[in-house]
DNA sequence: TTTATATATGCGAATATCCATATATACTCT
DNA sequence: AGAGTATATATGGATATTCGCATATATAAA
């Protein structure tokens, strides 16, 4: 889905720290680029949001490229887009890798990676 | 001016990118990174804004220890805390080296280093 | 002491952001 | 086709942020 018709114009530093400026998109963001993919009704579950609220923080991070998704089934998976430049990258590396313990609790509500049930509402609370 | 009591508590990502998502703060922030240390009416004129919105902004970055202050006669200097995380001084810096353009322009109001008349607003427009 | 320059802040208005709910769309399986 | 699950979006209201103006304070110079 999303087919990327045109190269967009590169990120700017304002546009990535307003992206991040929000509790719900900032744990997303990280907790994807530590799991490498996660699929909505995961984070919605991790974050113990209801689910058109973590929609919608996606939806406006996929727009500005800063995720790519990809359907598979009935799930839509996110990962952090690769092509981000240089200095964005750097900043949610760096951020993640020096504040791990905030993702630790997000982590205990997801399931084990290679686990995931048929229904993934099985995951959840 | 200003006196630290007590070590204040480590700044979180969210407080971080709260901080710099707004244009007049990034500015601020990025500028007084690349030149070391400004004073209000320096950024007042390089950034083309008035002086109460200028000052607003750094007292929101002074309290959140994003900078500190010093003052001198009748300015008061403004520069980055050392003491902030690795990860934090990270973003910055890794933003301000790959984003060189954006405050070219900014740089352009600004007075020479070591050339600050006693009137400084004999700099601005 | 008066005047000028520099900085900080109180306040109401304008603007932006976020939220919950309802609803629409897409896919899977029977 | 119909039911169940997953995801996306529209809407209107609540909340938060930002702004400009006026003004207060501080330092310096005359």
């Amino acid at each position: 889905m999303h087919i990327l018709i045109a190269e967009a114009k590169p990120m700017t530093p304002l546009q990535l720290f307003k992206l991040l400026a929000d509790e719900t998109r900032l744990q997303c963001v990280l907790l994807i680029a530590e799991q490498g993919e996660l699929c909505v009704c995961e984070l919605t579950c991790a974050l113990k949001q209801i689910q058109p609220k973590i929609s919608r923080h996606l939806a406006m991070l996929r727009k500005a490229s800063l995720l790519l998704d990809r359907r598979q089934g009935q799930w839509v998976y996110y990962r952090i887009n690769p092509a981000l430049p240089d200095w964005a990258l750097s900043c949610i590396q760096q951020t993640l890798a020096q504040n791990s313990t905030l993702l630790s609790p997000l982590q205990q509500n997801l399931c084990a990676m290679g686990e995931r049930p048929q229904r993934l509402s099985a995951c959840c609370a």
